[in-house]
DNA sequence: ATCTTCCCCTGACATTTGTCATGCCGACCG
DNA sequence: CGGTCGGCATGACAAATGTCAGGGGAAGAT
Protein backbone atom coordinates (compact mmCIF):
# COMPACT_ATOMS: atom_id res chain seq x y z
CA UNK A 1 0.00 0.00 0.00
CA UNK A 2 3.16 2.46 -0.20
CA UNK A 3 1.91 4.88 -2.65
CA UNK A 4 5.30 5.98 -3.74
CA UNK A 5 7.63 3.22 -4.30
CA UNK A 6 10.78 5.07 -2.92
CA UNK A 7 13.72 2.37 -3.12
CA UNK A 8 11.39 -0.43 -4.94
CA UNK A 9 11.37 -1.09 -8.80
CA UNK A 10 10.42 1.50 -11.04
CA UNK A 11 6.93 1.86 -12.87
CA UNK A 12 6.85 0.62 -16.00
CA UNK A 13 5.25 3.10 -18.01
CA UNK A 14 3.49 3.17 -21.74
CA UNK A 15 3.25 6.24 -23.59
CA UNK A 16 0.87 6.59 -26.35
CA UNK A 17 0.13 9.88 -28.44
CA UNK A 18 0.32 10.52 -32.38
CA UNK A 19 1.94 13.90 -31.64
CA UNK A 20 5.62 13.18 -31.51
CA UNK A 21 6.42 16.73 -29.95
CA UNK A 22 4.06 15.90 -27.15
CA UNK A 23 5.00 12.03 -26.56
CA UNK A 24 8.85 13.11 -26.89
CA UNK A 25 8.73 15.85 -24.24
CA UNK A 26 6.38 14.04 -21.90
CA UNK A 27 8.78 10.74 -22.02
CA UNK A 28 11.72 13.50 -21.38
CA UNK A 29 9.81 15.05 -18.42
CA UNK A 30 8.60 11.69 -16.45
CA UNK A 31 12.51 10.77 -17.16
CA UNK A 32 13.24 13.00 -14.50
CA UNK A 33 11.46 11.51 -12.02
CA UNK A 34 12.96 8.88 -10.10
CA UNK A 35 10.47 5.94 -9.91
CA UNK A 36 9.07 6.07 -13.03
CA UNK A 37 10.50 4.38 -16.37
CA UNK A 38 9.30 4.57 -19.71
CA UNK A 39 9.35 1.07 -21.26
CA UNK A 40 7.83 1.51 -24.78
CA UNK A 41 6.15 4.70 -26.95
CA UNK A 42 3.34 4.32 -29.55
CA UNK A 43 2.22 6.68 -31.99
CA UNK A 44 -1.11 5.51 -33.18
CA UNK A 45 -4.23 2.91 -31.02
CA UNK A 46 -2.96 -0.40 -32.76
CA UNK A 47 0.56 0.13 -32.06
CA UNK A 48 0.28 1.03 -28.60
CA UNK A 49 -1.81 -2.53 -27.95
CA UNK A 50 1.68 -4.13 -30.03
CA UNK A 51 3.67 -2.56 -27.50
CA UNK A 52 1.57 -2.75 -24.58
CA UNK A 53 1.57 -6.76 -25.54
CA UNK A 54 5.46 -6.95 -26.10
CA UNK A 55 6.42 -5.04 -22.75
CA UNK A 56 3.84 -5.64 -20.46
CA UNK A 57 3.72 -1.92 -18.31
CA UNK A 58 2.50 -1.39 -15.26
CA UNK A 59 0.66 1.61 -16.16
CA UNK A 60 -0.22 2.86 -20.09
CA UNK A 61 -1.08 6.61 -20.37
CA UNK A 62 -2.88 6.90 -23.29
CA UNK A 63 -4.04 9.77 -25.40
CA UNK A 64 -8.00 9.96 -26.16
CA UNK A 65 -7.61 10.58 -30.08
CA UNK A 66 -5.54 8.63 -31.76
CA UNK A 67 -5.55 7.08 -35.54
CA UNK A 68 -6.54 3.43 -35.63
CA UNK A 69 -8.14 2.98 -32.17
CA UNK A 70 -9.11 5.59 -29.71
CA UNK A 71 -7.68 5.59 -26.27
CA UNK A 72 -11.02 3.75 -24.91
CA UNK A 73 -11.46 1.20 -27.76
CA UNK A 74 -7.23 0.49 -26.27
CA UNK A 75 -8.19 0.43 -23.19
CA UNK A 76 -10.79 -2.18 -23.33
CA UNK A 77 -8.87 -4.47 -25.25
CA UNK A 78 -5.89 -4.00 -22.72
CA UNK A 79 -8.03 -4.97 -19.99
CA UNK A 80 -8.71 -8.10 -21.27
CA UNK A 81 -5.01 -8.82 -22.37
CA UNK A 82 -3.20 -7.82 -19.70
CA UNK A 83 -5.77 -7.30 -16.38
CA UNK A 84 -2.24 -6.01 -14.10
CA UNK A 85 -1.87 -2.93 -16.25
CA UNK A 86 -3.78 -0.08 -15.53
CA UNK A 87 -4.77 2.44 -18.17
CA UNK A 88 -4.41 6.61 -17.53
CA UNK A 89 -6.52 8.41 -19.89
CA UNK A 90 -4.60 11.89 -20.88
CA UNK A 91 -7.28 14.10 -23.32
CA UNK A 92 -7.42 17.91 -24.63
CA UNK A 93 -10.98 18.45 -24.67
CA UNK A 94 -12.78 16.36 -22.93
CA UNK A 95 -16.20 15.23 -23.55
CA UNK A 96 -18.77 14.25 -20.68
CA UNK A 97 -19.75 11.03 -22.51
CA UNK A 98 -15.96 9.89 -23.06
CA UNK A 99 -15.52 10.09 -19.36
CA UNK A 100 -18.39 7.07 -19.21
CA UNK A 101 -17.24 5.21 -21.68
CA UNK A 102 -14.09 5.19 -20.35
CA UNK A 103 -14.56 4.34 -16.52
CA UNK A 104 -17.13 1.63 -18.22
CA UNK A 105 -13.84 -0.01 -20.21
CA UNK A 106 -11.93 -0.35 -16.70
CA UNK A 107 -9.56 3.12 -16.99
CA UNK A 108 -8.20 4.51 -13.82
CA UNK A 109 -7.14 7.89 -14.66
CA UNK A 110 -8.75 10.21 -16.45
CA UNK A 111 -7.10 13.92 -16.73
CA UNK A 112 -6.93 16.68 -19.13
CA UNK A 113 -3.62 18.08 -20.87
CA UNK A 114 -3.96 21.04 -18.96
CA UNK A 115 -2.54 19.32 -16.11
CA UNK A 116 0.95 20.08 -14.91
CA UNK A 117 3.83 17.58 -15.55
CA UNK A 118 4.35 17.30 -11.98
CA UNK A 119 0.81 16.61 -11.15
CA UNK A 120 0.97 13.96 -14.36
CA UNK A 121 3.51 12.30 -12.56
CA UNK A 122 1.87 12.24 -9.10
CA UNK A 123 -1.60 10.83 -10.81
CA UNK A 124 0.62 7.79 -12.43
CA UNK A 125 1.55 6.57 -8.70
CA UNK A 126 -1.81 6.87 -7.63
CA UNK A 127 -2.98 4.96 -10.25
CA UNK A 128 -0.27 2.39 -10.33
CA UNK A 129 -0.99 2.14 -6.21
CA UNK A 130 -4.14 0.83 -7.26
CA UNK A 131 -6.93 4.13 -6.83
CA UNK A 132 -8.43 6.02 -9.11
CA UNK A 133 -8.24 9.42 -10.10
CA UNK A 134 -10.62 11.34 -12.64
CA UNK A 135 -9.98 15.17 -12.87
CA UNK A 136 -12.41 16.84 -11.06
CA UNK A 137 -13.47 19.45 -13.19
CA UNK A 138 -14.27 16.44 -16.06
CA UNK A 139 -16.12 15.00 -13.37
CA UNK A 140 -18.22 17.52 -12.46
CA UNK A 141 -18.62 17.72 -16.32
CA UNK A 142 -20.10 14.27 -16.82
CA UNK A 143 -22.33 14.45 -13.24
CA UNK A 144 -24.01 17.77 -14.35
CA UNK A 145 -24.59 16.82 -18.28
CA UNK A 146 -26.26 13.46 -16.84
CA UNK A 147 -27.23 10.38 -18.97
CA UNK A 148 -28.43 10.12 -22.21
CA UNK A 149 -31.57 10.37 -22.76
CA UNK A 150 -31.98 9.32 -26.07
CA UNK A 151 -33.47 6.20 -26.55
CA UNK A 152 -31.31 3.44 -28.96
CA UNK A 153 -32.96 4.03 -32.16
CA UNK A 154 -33.26 8.07 -31.22
CA UNK A 155 -29.58 7.48 -31.05
CA UNK A 156 -28.71 5.21 -34.42
CA UNK A 157 -30.75 7.96 -36.60
CA UNK A 158 -28.87 10.87 -35.36
CA UNK A 159 -25.63 8.97 -35.55
CA UNK A 160 -26.82 8.28 -39.20
CA UNK A 161 -27.55 12.13 -39.54
CA UNK A 162 -24.19 13.21 -38.60
CA UNK A 163 -22.31 13.67 -41.20
CA UNK A 164 -25.44 15.44 -43.08
CA UNK A 165 -27.06 13.13 -44.72
CA UNK A 166 -30.71 13.25 -45.85
CA UNK A 167 -33.38 11.54 -44.71
CA UNK A 168 -34.10 9.30 -47.28
CA UNK A 169 -30.74 7.94 -47.05
CA UNK A 170 -30.87 7.86 -43.56
CA UNK A 171 -34.09 5.49 -43.95
CA UNK A 172 -32.83 3.00 -46.20
CA UNK A 173 -29.32 2.24 -44.07
CA UNK A 174 -31.69 2.24 -41.09
CA UNK A 175 -34.30 0.31 -43.05
CA UNK A 176 -37.35 2.20 -42.19
CA UNK A 177 -39.91 4.45 -43.25
CA UNK A 178 -38.53 8.40 -43.76
CA UNK A 179 -41.16 9.20 -41.93
CA UNK A 180 -40.09 7.03 -38.64
CA UNK A 181 -36.89 8.71 -39.23
CA UNK A 182 -38.36 12.02 -39.01
CA UNK A 183 -40.12 11.42 -35.99
CA UNK A 184 -36.73 10.04 -34.06
CA UNK A 185 -34.77 12.83 -35.38
CA UNK A 186 -37.72 15.00 -34.45
CA UNK A 187 -38.34 13.56 -30.72
CA UNK A 188 -34.03 13.85 -30.05
CA UNK A 189 -34.07 17.34 -31.18
CA UNK A 190 -37.14 18.04 -28.29
CA UNK A 191 -35.41 15.72 -25.66
CA UNK A 192 -32.18 17.85 -26.04
CA UNK A 193 -34.33 21.07 -26.17
CA UNK A 194 -32.07 22.78 -29.18
CA UNK A 195 -33.74 24.06 -32.41
CA UNK A 196 -32.71 21.40 -34.96
CA UNK A 197 -31.00 18.40 -36.00
CA UNK A 198 -27.51 19.73 -36.49
CA UNK A 199 -27.60 21.09 -33.41
CA UNK A 200 -29.31 18.23 -31.91
CA UNK A 201 -25.98 16.21 -33.46
CA UNK A 202 -23.67 18.77 -32.15
CA UNK A 203 -24.94 18.45 -28.56
CA UNK A 204 -25.60 14.85 -28.75
CA UNK A 205 -21.30 15.01 -29.94
CA UNK A 206 -20.16 17.48 -27.38
CA UNK A 207 -21.63 14.97 -24.40
CA UNK A 208 -20.13 11.91 -26.01
CA UNK A 209 -23.75 10.52 -26.74
CA UNK A 210 -22.81 9.35 -30.15
CA UNK B 1 23.68 35.66 -41.55
CA UNK B 2 24.76 32.80 -38.88
CA UNK B 3 22.47 30.39 -38.80
CA UNK B 4 23.60 29.11 -35.83
CA UNK B 5 24.61 31.39 -33.17
CA UNK B 6 27.03 30.06 -31.11
CA UNK B 7 28.27 31.99 -28.53
CA UNK B 8 26.36 34.82 -29.19
CA UNK B 9 23.13 35.68 -27.03
CA UNK B 10 20.84 33.19 -26.88
CA UNK B 11 17.55 33.02 -28.77
CA UNK B 12 14.29 34.52 -26.77
CA UNK B 13 11.33 32.52 -27.03
CA UNK B 14 8.27 32.96 -26.01
CA UNK B 15 5.55 29.75 -25.87
CA UNK B 16 1.93 29.86 -25.91
CA UNK B 17 -0.18 26.80 -25.86
CA UNK B 18 -3.74 26.33 -23.84
CA UNK B 19 -1.98 22.49 -22.44
CA UNK B 20 -0.01 23.09 -19.42
CA UNK B 21 1.85 19.51 -20.31
CA UNK B 22 2.77 20.33 -23.34
CA UNK B 23 3.54 23.66 -22.93
CA UNK B 24 5.95 22.87 -19.81
CA UNK B 25 7.13 19.95 -21.32
CA UNK B 26 8.45 21.73 -24.83
CA UNK B 27 9.70 24.24 -22.13
CA UNK B 28 11.74 22.19 -20.49
CA UNK B 29 13.15 20.62 -23.86
CA UNK B 30 13.65 23.53 -25.40
CA UNK B 31 15.76 24.80 -22.58
CA UNK B 32 18.11 21.70 -23.10
CA UNK B 33 19.51 23.69 -26.21
CA UNK B 34 22.43 26.41 -25.06
CA UNK B 35 20.94 28.92 -27.77
CA UNK B 36 17.59 28.49 -27.32
CA UNK B 37 15.60 30.48 -23.51
CA UNK B 38 12.12 30.12 -23.49
CA UNK B 39 11.95 34.04 -21.40
CA UNK B 40 7.61 33.85 -21.53
CA UNK B 41 4.97 31.05 -21.22
CA UNK B 42 1.54 31.95 -21.79
CA UNK B 43 -1.81 29.83 -22.36
CA UNK B 44 -4.32 32.11 -24.01
CA UNK B 45 -4.20 34.19 -27.27
CA UNK B 46 -4.61 37.31 -25.57
CA UNK B 47 -2.02 36.38 -22.65
CA UNK B 48 0.19 35.94 -25.29
CA UNK B 49 0.29 39.35 -26.72
CA UNK B 50 0.42 40.86 -23.47
CA UNK B 51 3.61 38.39 -22.76
CA UNK B 52 4.92 39.17 -26.15
CA UNK B 53 4.61 43.16 -25.47
CA UNK B 54 6.53 42.51 -21.80
CA UNK B 55 8.80 40.43 -23.07
CA UNK B 56 9.64 41.39 -26.69
CA UNK B 57 10.91 37.74 -27.90
CA UNK B 58 13.07 37.16 -31.34
CA UNK B 59 10.36 33.92 -31.66
CA UNK B 60 7.38 33.40 -30.54
CA UNK B 61 5.92 29.96 -30.94
CA UNK B 62 1.92 29.61 -30.85
CA UNK B 63 -0.83 27.19 -30.91
CA UNK B 64 -3.53 27.27 -33.41
CA UNK B 65 -6.39 26.38 -31.23
CA UNK B 66 -5.94 29.02 -28.08
CA UNK B 67 -9.01 30.22 -26.30
CA UNK B 68 -9.60 34.16 -26.68
CA UNK B 69 -7.50 34.52 -29.94
CA UNK B 70 -6.02 31.96 -32.46
CA UNK B 71 -2.48 31.96 -33.44
CA UNK B 72 -3.16 33.45 -36.50
CA UNK B 73 -5.02 36.37 -34.79
CA UNK B 74 -2.30 36.54 -32.57
CA UNK B 75 0.09 36.75 -35.29
CA UNK B 76 -1.79 39.44 -37.05
CA UNK B 77 -1.50 41.78 -34.14
CA UNK B 78 2.59 40.72 -33.45
CA UNK B 79 3.20 41.72 -37.01
CA UNK B 80 2.12 45.47 -36.40
CA UNK B 81 3.39 45.99 -33.37
CA UNK B 82 6.76 43.83 -33.05
CA UNK B 83 8.15 43.70 -36.30
CA UNK B 84 10.87 42.32 -35.47
CA UNK B 85 9.28 39.17 -33.53
CA UNK B 86 9.11 36.18 -36.26
CA UNK B 87 6.27 33.77 -35.91
CA UNK B 88 6.13 30.06 -36.13
CA UNK B 89 2.97 28.55 -35.24
CA UNK B 90 2.50 25.03 -34.48
CA UNK B 91 -0.38 22.91 -34.61
CA UNK B 92 -1.85 19.29 -33.88
CA UNK B 93 -3.94 19.18 -36.86
CA UNK B 94 -3.67 21.56 -39.70
CA UNK B 95 -6.19 22.69 -42.00
CA UNK B 96 -5.08 23.71 -45.73
CA UNK B 97 -6.69 26.99 -45.25
CA UNK B 98 -4.90 28.27 -41.85
CA UNK B 99 -1.75 27.43 -43.62
CA UNK B 100 -2.47 30.04 -46.39
CA UNK B 101 -3.99 32.84 -43.64
CA UNK B 102 -1.36 32.02 -41.60
CA UNK B 103 1.10 32.70 -44.53
CA UNK B 104 -0.77 36.55 -45.29
CA UNK B 105 -0.76 37.39 -41.77
CA UNK B 106 3.35 36.97 -41.62
CA UNK B 107 3.76 34.26 -39.82
CA UNK B 108 7.46 32.60 -40.50
CA UNK B 109 6.90 28.83 -39.72
CA UNK B 110 4.30 26.36 -39.80
CA UNK B 111 4.43 22.76 -38.63
CA UNK B 112 2.45 19.83 -36.84
CA UNK B 113 3.12 18.61 -34.21
CA UNK B 114 4.04 15.80 -34.86
CA UNK B 115 7.82 16.67 -35.44
CA UNK B 116 10.29 16.16 -32.59
CA UNK B 117 11.69 18.59 -30.09
CA UNK B 118 14.62 18.13 -31.82
CA UNK B 119 13.59 19.17 -35.19
CA UNK B 120 11.47 21.90 -33.65
CA UNK B 121 14.76 23.30 -32.56
CA UNK B 122 16.49 23.59 -36.03
CA UNK B 123 13.08 24.66 -37.06
CA UNK B 124 12.87 28.08 -34.66
CA UNK B 125 16.94 28.84 -36.03
CA UNK B 126 15.80 28.46 -39.36
CA UNK B 127 13.04 31.02 -38.70
CA UNK B 128 15.26 33.49 -36.31
CA UNK B 129 17.61 33.46 -38.76
CA UNK B 130 15.48 35.46 -41.52
CA UNK B 131 14.07 32.19 -43.46
CA UNK B 132 10.81 30.74 -43.80
CA UNK B 133 9.89 26.53 -42.85
CA UNK B 134 6.51 25.59 -43.87
CA UNK B 135 6.13 21.57 -43.53
CA UNK B 136 6.05 19.58 -46.48
CA UNK B 137 3.20 17.92 -46.11
CA UNK B 138 0.82 20.32 -45.05
CA UNK B 139 2.02 22.76 -47.88
CA UNK B 140 1.06 19.87 -50.29
CA UNK B 141 -2.56 19.57 -49.00
CA UNK B 142 -2.52 23.39 -49.20
CA UNK B 143 -1.59 23.22 -52.79
CA UNK B 144 -3.29 20.93 -53.71
CA UNK B 145 -6.98 21.96 -52.17
CA UNK B 146 -6.05 25.04 -53.77
CA UNK B 147 -7.80 28.32 -53.33
CA UNK B 148 -11.20 28.87 -51.84
CA UNK B 149 -13.55 29.04 -54.98
CA UNK B 150 -16.16 30.94 -52.76
CA UNK B 151 -17.42 34.42 -53.32
CA UNK B 152 -17.24 36.62 -49.70
CA UNK B 153 -21.07 36.49 -49.31
CA UNK B 154 -20.89 32.95 -50.23
CA UNK B 155 -18.11 32.33 -47.33
CA UNK B 156 -20.08 34.64 -45.12
CA UNK B 157 -23.87 33.34 -45.60
CA UNK B 158 -21.73 29.73 -45.30
CA UNK B 159 -20.34 30.54 -42.06
CA UNK B 160 -23.76 32.11 -40.42
CA UNK B 161 -24.91 28.45 -41.45
CA UNK B 162 -22.23 26.76 -39.81
CA UNK B 163 -24.10 26.42 -36.49
CA UNK B 164 -27.50 25.09 -37.59
CA UNK B 165 -29.18 28.50 -38.20
CA UNK B 166 -32.27 28.53 -39.94
CA UNK B 167 -32.44 30.87 -43.33
CA UNK B 168 -34.47 32.55 -41.54
CA UNK B 169 -32.13 33.72 -38.73
CA UNK B 170 -29.55 34.48 -41.52
CA UNK B 171 -31.41 36.45 -43.41
CA UNK B 172 -31.93 38.55 -40.61
CA UNK B 173 -28.40 39.09 -39.43
CA UNK B 174 -26.73 39.11 -43.05
CA UNK B 175 -29.71 41.71 -43.57
CA UNK B 176 -30.67 39.63 -46.92
CA UNK B 177 -33.75 38.34 -48.23
CA UNK B 178 -34.45 34.33 -47.52
CA UNK B 179 -34.07 33.77 -51.25
CA UNK B 180 -31.22 35.30 -51.41
CA UNK B 181 -29.48 33.04 -48.72
CA UNK B 182 -30.75 30.10 -49.98
CA UNK B 183 -29.55 30.88 -53.28
CA UNK B 184 -25.73 31.36 -51.81
CA UNK B 185 -26.23 28.32 -49.84
CA UNK B 186 -26.79 26.34 -52.44
CA UNK B 187 -24.14 28.01 -54.87
CA UNK B 188 -21.42 27.11 -52.48
CA UNK B 189 -22.75 23.33 -52.29
CA UNK B 190 -22.51 23.35 -55.97
CA UNK B 191 -19.59 24.59 -56.22
CA UNK B 192 -18.19 22.52 -53.55
CA UNK B 193 -19.93 19.11 -55.23
CA UNK B 194 -21.24 18.18 -51.88
CA UNK B 195 -25.04 17.18 -51.51
CA UNK B 196 -26.14 19.50 -48.48
CA UNK B 197 -25.35 22.90 -46.98
CA UNK B 198 -24.09 20.61 -43.93
CA UNK B 199 -21.55 18.99 -45.89
CA UNK B 200 -20.69 21.97 -47.90
CA UNK B 201 -20.00 23.72 -44.14
CA UNK B 202 -17.78 20.33 -42.83
CA UNK B 203 -15.83 20.67 -46.53
CA UNK B 204 -15.43 24.16 -45.89
CA UNK B 205 -14.34 23.75 -42.60
CA UNK B 206 -11.81 21.58 -42.94
CA UNK B 207 -10.38 23.50 -46.08
CA UNK B 208 -9.84 26.11 -43.88
CA UNK B 209 -12.34 28.16 -46.00
CA UNK B 210 -14.42 29.60 -43.54
C1' DA C 1 -17.89 52.49 -76.49
C1' DT C 2 -19.78 48.24 -76.27
C1' DC C 3 -19.53 43.51 -74.98
C1' DT C 4 -18.82 39.87 -71.94
C1' DT C 5 -18.45 38.08 -67.53
C1' DC C 6 -18.95 37.73 -62.86
C1' DC C 7 -21.06 38.93 -58.56
C1' DC C 8 -25.04 40.41 -55.99
C1' DC C 9 -29.83 40.11 -55.24
C1' DT C 10 -34.78 38.65 -55.70
C1' DG C 11 -39.28 35.95 -56.06
C1' DA C 12 -41.79 31.66 -57.62
C1' DC C 13 -41.92 26.72 -57.66
C1' DA C 14 -40.80 21.79 -56.35
C1' DT C 15 -38.72 19.05 -52.89
C1' DT C 16 -37.39 17.98 -48.33
C1' DT C 17 -37.96 18.27 -43.50
C1' DG C 18 -40.46 18.91 -39.01
C1' DT C 19 -44.80 18.14 -36.36
C1' DC C 20 -48.82 15.77 -35.09
C1' DA C 21 -52.38 12.13 -34.29
C1' DT C 22 -52.47 7.42 -34.25
C1' DG C 23 -51.73 2.20 -33.75
C1' DC C 24 -48.97 -1.81 -32.25
C1' DC C 25 -46.28 -4.42 -28.97
C1' DG C 26 -43.71 -5.69 -24.77
C1' DA C 27 -42.61 -4.58 -19.79
C1' DC C 28 -43.90 -3.41 -15.42
C1' DC C 29 -47.45 -2.91 -11.53
C1' DG C 30 -51.53 -3.56 -8.76
C1' DC D 1 -55.52 -10.65 -15.42
C1' DG D 2 -56.25 -5.88 -16.90
C1' DG D 3 -54.30 -1.38 -16.93
C1' DT D 4 -50.73 1.83 -17.84
C1' DC D 5 -46.53 3.46 -19.65
C1' DG D 6 -42.77 3.90 -22.86
C1' DG D 7 -40.43 2.56 -27.12
C1' DC D 8 -41.19 1.58 -32.07
C1' DA D 9 -43.35 2.63 -36.33
C1' DT D 10 -46.34 5.05 -39.88
C1' DG D 11 -48.77 8.51 -42.91
C1' DA D 12 -50.85 13.19 -43.53
C1' DC D 13 -50.19 18.00 -43.29
C1' DA D 14 -47.59 22.40 -42.53
C1' DA D 15 -43.15 24.67 -42.65
C1' DA D 16 -38.49 25.11 -44.17
C1' DT D 17 -35.17 24.30 -47.74
C1' DG D 18 -33.15 23.74 -52.42
C1' DT D 19 -33.55 25.01 -57.36
C1' DC D 20 -34.46 27.88 -61.10
C1' DA D 21 -34.91 31.91 -64.28
C1' DG D 22 -33.86 36.40 -64.33
C1' DG D 23 -32.56 41.59 -63.45
C1' DG D 24 -29.07 45.21 -62.08
C1' DG D 25 -24.36 46.86 -61.68
C1' DA D 26 -19.12 46.92 -61.60
C1' DA D 27 -14.64 45.37 -63.90
C1' DG D 28 -12.05 43.99 -67.56
C1' DA D 29 -11.56 42.75 -72.57
C1' DT D 30 -12.02 43.85 -77.57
Amino acid sequence: MTAVPEAGRPVRLLLADDEHLIRGALAALLALEDDLLVVAEAASGPEALAMARAHEPDVAVLDLQMPGADGVRVATSLRAELPGCRVLIVTGHGRPGHLKRALEAGVRGFVPKTVSAQRLAEIIRTVHAGNRYVDPELAADAISSGDSPLTAREAEVLELAADGAPVVEIAERAALSQGTVRNYLSSAVSKLGVENRHAAVRLARERGWV
